[in-house]
DNA sequence: ACTAATTGACGACACTTGTCGTCGCGATGC
DNA sequence: GCATCGCGACGACAAGTGTCGTCAATTAGT
């Protein structure tokens, strides 16, 4: 819980480039991997990546004379958090009010209906993982 | 389509009230009814309000020698366009996998899986909503 | 008609965010 | 040894947000 507030997609973005690089990264080498996608000057992921290590996001150790970072927190735990949020301030946090939503105005092929099928098949067998009671 | 940037939860708290008031509202009674849940100081939603007109997401008109507002887009549109940018911004663009992390970390009813597993059934058979190919 | 209350426009504020530049320091290369 | 380069701390800036106060005008109450 150290962790405050929440994600932004530009906090996020560093965050994706970190956790697809297990041994933690440098500042330079996050600045490379976000280059490849938008033009953006080095400056600009320091700060970034400044301000996500004050926020209890990422964690930082000197490497050979360098910082490297990584992230505090695994990729599924902070999308389960991001949703969770979002879920919270825009659905009345029902999660379900969500998934209805995406799943009657965005397409959704066989392969996606069968996956869930799936999926709720083995949650009505065992119990599912957030239900503590 | 004239509705400038995203929304946000005080924004979206606003126009929660004006749909649940079909004729439209005015600051004052949008200022009551969000007062019954925090205090705030009236022109801050008359602030909010304003922006939101002025943005696109509501539209106003003098009725009495008062303004009165009304939501531009109804609820549901507004909901899938906030569901749809948080996919892109966080979940690569894939509806899939937001619906699967809720899943899988919230608790989920049997209600709700014979529910989703009935729109499935019928999203089967049927063309997607969002599809218009 | 005069006073009191309501309404809306406006400005201001602290804060966050994304963006970038400057500067000093330490490492590296010649 | 000295110049160069990478690195990181810091500051700054514009934009957006939520919050609020002031003020003029208009409406309503007496």
């Amino acid at each position: 819980m150290t962790t405050e507030g929440k994600l932004t997609p530009a906090q996020f973005e560093i965050l994706q480039r970190v956790w697809e690089s297990p041994g933690g990264m440098t500042v330079a080498e996050i600045w490379d991997a976000v280059r490849l996608e938008r033009d953006v000057s080095r400056t600009t992921i320091l700060n970034l990546v400044d301000r996500l290590e004050k926020r209890g996001w990422m964690t930082r150790s000197k490497d050979e004379s360098v910082f490297r970072y990584q992230a505090a927190v695994d990729r599924l735990t902070a999308e389960n958090q991001l949703a969770n949020d979002f879920v919270q301030d825009f659905f009345a946090g029902s999660a379900m009010s969500l998934v209805m939503s995406l799943l009657g105005s965005k397409p959704v092929t066989k392969a996606d209906i069968r996956k869930l099928q799936r999926l709720l098949d083995e949650t009505d067998t065992k119990p599912s993982a957030g239900d503590h009671t």
